[in-house]
DNA sequence: CTAGGTCACTGGTCAGACCAGTGCGCTTCC
DNA sequence: GGAAGCGCACTGGTCTGACCAGTGACCTAG
């Protein structure tokens, strides 16, 4: 008995075309009322077909488009999701999510101090100096800089797994903290710190002393975002900072 | 214009209850027909949407279930298929899950160190006692204490996102790799390298020296695995090792 | 009180229709 | 000859209505 569903066998079909090399991303699929004919399916099971490939980044419909479905260049957008909901359904705590950040940045910081080339390292240098440049009182561009900072480390770390939980993290971490623009107060003398701080990491990268790079990049997000939860969390952060 | 598809909304709408705890997970969802009447959609529409909360693992939809589709306890299988996806797609190697690991291990040995209650640390001693117990022969004994040991740790972090995380890249890895189980030759002198290696992590939890304990943590796993990546890959690994 | 059958309901699939958009190709005009 | 404009065939998104194989509660016959 064929109890698998039949959208199930078609997706899985074209999985596998995907994996022999059959298809390639970039091309196209046939249109829809095409499959039905290729596959001897009803549109509607097509259709169901083409909504699950859709929410795994397979493929992307777009209306009227003549040339068809179009198979998207493998990405690791949907794993993106997947963590995301990971984090919002398991009622994660920010301090863990710092935590985490502080786990996935050392790790990079650590992997980048040894892998880098001197592409990635020249990236990083520029970013640190946009730092500088940005020093004053832009703000925004000081942020951004601090991004691409990271991002390249995360590049160089070789690890699309850290390099994306990384990025989800930061990214959950950033929407969850709004409060961070708050503290207008103490702006000039918390960007000379962290690009103070982010000079030394780059330092320590450079020399390719990985160790020191990590134990930097744990402590500038400490420094940076301890404050920000209670005093009984923060022990949860503590626990992965040098004394 | 409303150029987001609808049965996109449906979607969101569904997750969004699940979010705010209108729904939850053990209860059923109305069947196909009363969906229809309830969203003012067509039944397509509506089985569309509910394809995609299927493949998300959300609900789960079974013919003739007078209940109706079930939601589903939230799990994270669409995590691990969406990192079996891009492994296969050679978008993530061995490698990358293997030195992700080595990462969350020793992250989780290093937070235990720090924050484990008498209760965890019991059961850690418990599981490494379970091991030198199965020592002789009983791999399958040897190998589930060794998951234990690993879980008590990883729940002892008190970090949700690196507990789940390394459980899901633990079992991709096992998934990927079948050929552990042909070693048997030296079967037993990696049970007894490993369970010493064991009590070791174990020793220094115990003294609360998270340094150590992380370090451990990733030695053991590149002893372990080291051998089952090529050369070249094996560097992404060493990097990671203390000197 | 039980065994067996009926029947209303479920999800899976199909066929056919309409709509708003898209882009190619043709016409028309300069 | 080239550019601007218009159709038109085709796309995916949605809807309607139908049939099927299962399931399980209820009802009836024993």
């Amino acid at each position: 008995m064929q109890s698998d569903r039949l959208y199930r066998r078609i997706v899985e079909q074209i999985e596998d075309a995907l994996l022999r090399g059959e298809l390639r991303p970039g091309q196209r699929l046939p249109s829809e009322r095409e499959l039905v004919a290729q596959f001897g399916a009803s549109r509607s099971t097509i259709r169901e077909a083409l909504r699950v490939l859709e929410n795994d980044g397979v493929v992307r419909s777009r209306p009227g488009d003549k040339q068809g479905p179009e198979l998207l260049p493998f990405s690791t957008a949907a794993l993106a999701r997947q963590m995301t909901r990971l984090v919002r359904f398991e009622q994660i705590t920010i301090a863990e999510l710092i935590s985490s950040r502080m786990i996935f940045d050392s790790a990079a910081a650590r992997l980048a101090a040894v892998l880098h080339t001197a592409d990635e390292l020249a990236e990083m240098e520029a970013a640190v100096a946009s730092m500088n440049a940005a020093m004053p009182d832009d703000l925004d561009a000081f942020g951004q800089a601090d991004l691409a900072f990271h991002e390249a480390v995360a590049r160089a770390s070789r690890n699309t797994f850290v390099q994306v939980s990384d990025a989800v993290v930061h990214d959950v971490v950033l929407s969850l903290i709004t409060d961070d623009i708050d503290q207008a107060q103490n702006q000039v003398s918390f960007m000379a710190r962290s690009a103070e701080f982010h000079g030394r990491i780059l330092a320590a990268i450079r020399e390719r002393d990985g160790i020191t790079a990590a134990r930097l990049s744990r402590q500038l997000l400490f420094d940076f975002y301890a404050n920000h939860v209670s005093a009984e969390q923060r022990v949860l952060l503590a626990a992965l900072v040098d004394e």
